[in-house]
Formats: structure tokens, sequence, C-alpha cells
DNA sequence: TTTGATATACGAAAACTATCGTAGATATTT
DNA sequence: AAATATCTACGATAGTTTTCGTATATCAAA
């Protein structure tokens, strides 16, 4: 499995992702909020995924619904391991200050990264 | 300007950062070490580059000399920035605790970032 | 049952990216 | 100066991704 997904096929398995379960009216209307497209370019781009086994989908009815094959976990990793390499120098550290610096963490959040890091104190 | 480079100019970017000032030939043969390109691929991606004002160059001599105009920085910024929206719903904690958890950060790493924390302890 | 709305399937064009060959200019060596 | 090496320019091709039009099937309402 090629397990890459372009960027417009993300752009899709975000809104499967949230809702768990979509027929491809459901993806385009969400897509539709802050995009122009048609229809159709979503319907194939979803059929195309299915063919790349990428989404699952139940054709029972008329309307086939889709399922996401690849996790949330596992794209975030295969998109953090591309850019380590191509722009951080493989460097995993520089990426986490510099995603710190420029993004304005909230409070919640530098809490949230400190507490994982104690499970390195020992 | 658009600022946002594919991924074969990014190797190319790579290469230019590292070294300040390249030729084509420079650049060719740093990639030619994990890559097999013909060098007027190479050069074709420069001249590319040009165009879109990602990079400039110093036409005086036979070999033209190229620099960078967009800075690693800039280009971690656009990837960090893509990658958050797309596929870590806009959470840079999410991404933090993904890249710390998988790409097994050496403890120099981790304590650059605790550093890096304590600047926003007051 | 006819009409209209909504689906899928699918080919093909458009847009973008990467690769390469060839021509011609410029420098270097013999 | 002639031969050789190296450079840029650039058109053409190939590969990938995105977009869309049209044909056809299915369902619901008039």
């Amino acid at each position: 499995m090629d397990l890459k997904p372009t960027e417009s096929e993300l752009e899709i398995l975000q809104v499967i992702w949230k809702k768990g379960q979509c027929s491809v009216r459901d993806v385009h209307e969400e897509l539709a909020k802050n995009k122009e497209a048609g229809y159709t370019t979503t319907l194939k781009l979803m059929q195309i995924m299915h063919e790349k086994g990428l989404v699952e989908r139940n054709t029972d009815a008329k309307s086939h619904l889709y399922k996401a094959l690849i996790t949330r976990e596992q794209a975030q990793q295969g998109a953090l391991d591309k850019i380590i390499s191509t722009v951080f120098k493989g460097s995993t550290s520089d990426l986490v200050i510099q995603a710190l610096g420029q993004h304005r963490a909230s409070k919640d959040e530098i809490d949230a990264i400190k507490d994982y890091l104690k499970q390195f104190d020992k």
C-alpha cells in the first residue's frame, strides 16, 4: 500500500476522519464551505482513493458510504517524516522548537507538552 | 510570491542552504550522491526556480551562481503551517507530541526542548 | 408512468511537475 | 587554431494530479 495521500486526498480524509463515515455528498458539501469545486471532482477523487486503498466503501445503498483505511495518526507520521527529512535536516528538536516558536501555543498546550516530557525523566 | 517549493525544489534548496552559494554543478554533484538524475534536469529545475523567484543568480561568469531567496526557516514554517492545518486539526501541541513520540528524540534534543520551554515560565 | 433530482462510472482535458536530448555559446587543453 | 570539455537555453516528452462533462442508473414525487 502506498499510504501517501496527495494534497486533495488529505482534504477529503480530513472530512472523513471528522465525520467517521461519509457519502460523496457529505464530503463535497464540507469542502464547498472553503473551496470552489465540482461535485464530480470530489466523486472522482474518492473513487481513486478507493482504488488506491486509502478508503473502503459500502455500496449497498444508492449513495455509497466511505470510511478511511488510513488513520489520522498514520498520515500525521508520514507528513512529519517527510518534512523532518526535507526541511529540518533530520532534527526533531528543530521542528519542535520552530513549531512552538511561531505558532504561539497556549498555556494549556505548553503544559501538555511539559507533562509529556516528564516521562523522559528517570 | 508563491513561496511553496515542490519536492524536487526542496532537495535543491537543501544543498544551497548548506553551501550558501552554488553552481548548477555543485548542486547536481551533491544530489547525485543519493539519487540518479541527469545534469540538465537539475539545470532546468534551477532555471524554473529562478523564474519563480525562489533563487537569484549571478550570471557574470560562464557558470552561474545561485543563492536562495527563501530561507530555510521560511520553508520550515510553510511546511509546518501546511501539515498542522491538514493533518493536525490546527493543534501545535498534537504535532509536537506526535513528533516526540515517534521520532525517538535523543536526550540532548529533549533537553534542548525543555530549555526552550523554560522561557514560558514566569 | 413520466418527470426531475441525485447517484455512479468513466473518459478526457487541463494543470503541474520532472526528465531528458539537442543546439549553440564559452572556456580549456593540446 | 582545432579539438575537447563544460556551460546555458529551451523544446519536447512523460508522469502525476486535478478538474470536469457526459452517459447512464436509481429513486422519489407529481
